[in-house]
DNA sequence: GTCTATAGTAGGATAGAC
DNA sequence: GTCTATCCTACTATAGAC
């Protein structure tokens, strides 16, 4: 990489195939989505600065040029990535928020929705966690950070109402205990790519929420 | 970036010089010095596969022909700003765990080292957070794992003197414990990087050690 | 929807003058 | 130790045939 591209984004070919009304969308959606889905995991296994259109192309089994048929560039191509997959993250989030369960509850939901993202969406995390600084540099990848936001609210209105209802310790700083549980859901992605034997999201969840909950501190102790 | 690059490493010219037996080799140091601490900031700021040679010399004040006078290549440049900062932090590390502390004042320590390290050696955290498929599927920087897993046991040896003498939970998951804590330190620079406020190493590890040490839930209850 | 071919650009690295 | 000049390579993106 390095060029900068400049993305405009205009016409989404879906929806001009959808106004011909033709062709179950599903179908349609196919070839556009199987690219999509092999971008993802060619651009976490190299990096995005460092996969090619053609690294692409060759994984997909067609040539870079025929790339520019389905996508205007490929920063576009890796918004569509990214886009789809986070928005249903905060869909997740949202929906863990909404039921009202106790802060512990609600936090061990958090925890697994966000450990559940990780399993299933290794790429995207993987894109998210290893281009962070080719991410934030480019105006055009903002969305993400504000996406993020969305998660960080989600997150801290949980820990807040755990505090205030006495469930966390009083003396919580949330400021720490946020990173740090989100980082170290977001790691996990390195542990377990190319790995063999893959820990659930429910076993990982389990042992996370353990350890955050209880701490490191044995209890007859202090 | 993109083009693959070997490096080889054959002379220092630290060490050709000292061979003439003049000059103080502080100054003789100064100016490679000087280039690998910009070159540690051009690589933090922008990526290491988007940041050009050129990138680096504009910012030295130079132009991108004579940094080939310093180094023999790009990631030769890399690698020095890594294996320098990293040597340092093995150092630290071992002090820690050869002071002999009881084992909940030696996380503490580790976490301080850590914070330290992530605070002082701000370019090279981002740089081993932010490029870290660039860095694992490049040959030539496998020594940054090896000098990581040389880390990683340091910190195990602690958690499992811990659980030994009973001042941790005997019940912990030493993976999740590790890779948590290690994941919050470092991203601990995403945080603070062009931030205003930048609290201290000493303030950051009071607050983790808190966290880790007693986690989320009120004593009280259960 | 994919191909061939290619324009246009930019980065890594080198050689030799100063 | 830095500069000028340049080679070589590789990548993004486009145009038009099939």
């Amino acid at each position: 990489m390095g060029r900068p591209v400049k993305s405009e984004r205009k016409s989404d070919p879906r929806v001009l195939v959808a106004a011909n009304g033709r062709r179950a969308p599903e179908v349609t959606t196919d070839r556009r989505a199987q690219l999509v889905e092999t971008a993802a995991e060619v651009f976490a296994q190299k990096g995005v600065g460092n996969t090619t259109m053609r690294d692409i192309a060759d994984e997909a089994g067609i040539l870079a040029g025929s790339l520019y048929h389905h996508f205007r560039s490929k920063d576009d191509l890796l918004e569509e990535v990214l886009r789809s997959a986070l928005d249903e993250l905060t869909v997740a989030y949202e929906k863990v928020e909404r039921s009202e369960l106790d802060a512990v509850s609600a936090l061990e939901g958090l925890m697994l929705v966000g450990l559940r993202f990780v399993t299933e969406k290794e790429a995207v995390t993987s894109i998210v966690q290893n281009d962070y600084t080719y991410l934030h540099d480019m105006a055009a990848f903002s969305f993400v950070d504000d996406i993020t936001a969305v998660h960080r609210k989600i997150w801290r209105r949980v820990l807040e109402r755990g505090v205030r209802e006495e469930a966390f310790r009083a003396d919580l700083d949330l400021d720490i205990a946020y990173r740090s549980m989100m980082a170290a859901i977001v790691a996990e992605v390195r542990w377990r790519r190319g790995r063999a034997r893959k820990p659930t999201a429910e076993v990982l969840a389990e042992k996370h929420s353990m350890f955050y909950l209880h701490g490191l501190v044995a209890r007859g102790k202090k």
